[in-house]
DNA sequence: CAGAATCCTATAGGATACTG
DNA sequence: CAGTATCCTATAGGATTCTG
């Protein structure tokens, strides 16, 4: 049992971003595109391909197609194909995805209360650039 | 003043990041090695720049640099240069950046708590690969 | 030590055209 | 409609070398 447990120093020195406990779930709930794209299913609901292309209006259909079976990978988002004429595929999301919702508040309450602190530093950082110690 | 307001369509036409509330607050917190570097400073206090580098194993001193710069100018860490020989830097997390504190809790909690059927939905459909229809 | 500078490459993502 | 296929480019990021 104990051979096939990774040793602490192993484990540390493996991978620095799994030694950070939420990398793993950061890739799979903020990479480019999911956020918009589960906020569009869970804001509006169950929709076809094309809605969610138009909503999202500077997305390509590649990258869409992309994120969607990334999203349907990871169980967040669920992919219901009907098989008429012309062709009719629906996107929704799925319990797992909508669990995500009390994160999403927690994040959008923490960017209504800092996201001017983040601004204004931005500011003084870009202002200040000439005459500073490096 | 009415003009300077943008539309209602401009606003949602512009860019479909910006409808969905949380996209601006994601680029600043959860862009690449973001979240291990304010965990590193977090967890194990103010420290070097070398320190830092060997936590982070993997990577580049450049890549640390240029992360290091955008955390200090969006206020979320501070850099502190002590003009010596050799010359000393430190760096720790601000104010602004702890209280990032509990909505990683919060997102380590989701993890907990649903990671394995993210895991459990991939290994699904991976394996499901064969004969499905598309 | 804490980086800056330079060069290089891999890959994400855009544009376009095509299909069941 | 809902993608796929192909081609292409821009940029993030690695490797290496150099310096105050």
């Amino acid at each position: 049992m104990a051979a096939s447990q990774p040793t602490w120093e192993a484990s540390m020195s493996a991978d620095p971003e799994q030694a950070c406990p939420i990398a793993p779930v950061v890739d799979i709930v903020f990479s480019r595109w999911t956020t918009p794209i589960l906020w569009a299913l869970h804001q509006y609901g169950r929709q076809r391909f094309v809605e969610l292309e138009r909503r999202l209006t500077t997305i390509t259909p590649k990258v869409l197609t992309q994120r969607l079976r990334q999203l349907e990978r990871d169980g967040l988002v669920a992919r219901t194909y009907h098989p008429e004429v012309p062709p009719r595929v629906e996107y929704e999301i799925t319990e797992l995805g909508a669990s995500l919702a009390p994160l999403f508040a927690h994040l959008a309450e923490w960017a209504a209360t800092n996201l001017d602190a983040v601004e204004q530093s931005r500011h003084t950082y870009d202002t200040a650039q000439q005459s500073r110690p490096r």
